[in-house]
RNA sequence: GGUGCCAUAGCCAAGUGGUAAGGCAGAAGUCUGCAAAACUUCUAUGCCCCAGUUCAAAUCUGGGUGGCACCU
């Protein structure tokens, strides 16, 4: 029972939906550490284009796994899963509840289901080898070869997603297994439990006008120079990906006025939230909270607490704490 | 007031007699090591309006409306 009573929590959803607050008031009512689950706030700096939390709106809450690696780091999701299940166990053996926050549909995903991943890194060589195979022989060459060896993987990857298809090939070259059997071994632990709220607006023009402000708040708190500076470093990997400095790099090279750089960050998070909805609302475990159906964050907080109360007394005992 | 040019989806835009390209935006999705990424699918019964010519009109003719340019 008391490992139980530290059942993970996550508070998933879209961009600007709110979920730093949730996560903090549920923290703050039942004892527990925020784990992000963030693919962008885990890189030093990018303090206002990820909109990390302020020291203020973590009230004194611990946030985990916020700010950890260098940006020039390659991160990947394996490497996620590793320093999220720590920082879980961490949490708990403080006797404290681990409560996730974040939008990364697939960290979230590979560490809930524990995913058994590869042990082996991308073989950079390899992929080159491919990239410049595809480049000279087109990527049907390399979906035909797929099909050879995996014939499952090839139906559900597109031609145009070279990406895919060469990651394909690479598990099969590195491991001598085919990704669809990768796949099926993946499935050797069972899910971790969680109660997994997601955050989404029934109208959709709530959401989006929050992301507008949002990005007008960033803007006013100096996204301007941070991105001028980020823009400069030619070794950020994963990190330049990142929504919020791209999108500007037209104004600094003179290329576009202000306003339509601006226009256009905007847009990108829209569709990033987009993106986000889809991945988390087809988790059937999820349990959807409306922003748009409660006056304050009070009220979302007291919702919120139903759920998790609720989700606890429909589990016994017993059969799902996993340490 | 006159003359000329133009009018195609929310935006840009191709199409000069044979049954509406493409891009952007939007919507719905996919996702097992770059995921704030990458990728897929869908999206004009109709081309400013009216009349006419024709088997057939976004395309040709006349008129109207609106916009732009130049002239007075």
């Amino acid at each position: 029972m008391a490992a139980f009573d530290k059942k993970l929590i996550a508070v998933l959803g879209p961009t600007a939906s709110g979920k730093t607050a949730l996560a903090v008031a549920l923290c703050e009512r039942l004892g527990g550490e925020a784990i992000s689950c963030d693919s962008m706030q885990i890189y030093q700096g990018m303090d206002i284009a990820t909109a990390k939390p302020t020291a203020d709106e973590m009230r004194g809450i611990p946030h985990h796994l916020i700010g950890v690696i260098p940006p020039a780091e390659p991160f990947s999701v394996a490497k996620y899963c590793a320093l999220a299940q720590e920082a879980i166990a961490d949490v708990r053996a403080r006797d404290r509840r681990p409560v996730l926050v974040g939008g990364t549909g697939q960290y979230y995903t590979a560490l809930v289901d524990q995913l058994t991943l590869l042990p082996s890194e991308a073989d950079p060589a390899y992929r080159a080898y491919l990239q410049q195979r595809a480049a000279a022989e087109g990527a049907q060459t390399l979906l035909d070869e797929l099909r050879e060896i995996d014939p499952e993987a090839e139906e559900t990857i597109h031609v145009n997603n070279l990406g895919r298809i060469i990651r394909a090939l690479e598990i099969y070259h590195t491991t001598g297994l085919t990704k669809s059997e990768q796949n099926r071994r993946s499935h050797a632990a069972p899910p971790l439990p969680v109660t997994a709220l997601c955050l989404d607006a029934r109208d959709r023009a709530v959401l989006y006008d929050r992301i507008d402000r949002r990005v007008d708040a960033m803007l006013e708190a100096g996204l301007l120079e941070e991105a001028r500076a980020f823009l400069l470093r030619p070794d950020a990997a994963t990190a330049a990906q990142a929504i919020g400095y791209k999108e500007l790099s037209p104004y600094f090279s003179g290329e576009a006025p202000l306003e339509v750089c601006i226009d256009r960050l905007k847009q990108q998070t829209r569709r990033y939230a987009k993106r986000q909805r889809t991945w988390f609302l087809r988790d059937e475990r999820m349990h959807v909270l409306y922003i748009d159906d409660y006056g304050d964050a009070q009220a979302l907080a007291d919702a919120a607490m139903e759920i998790v109360a609720a989700d606890s007394a429909a589990q016994p005992e017993g059969n799902t704490e996993n340490g």
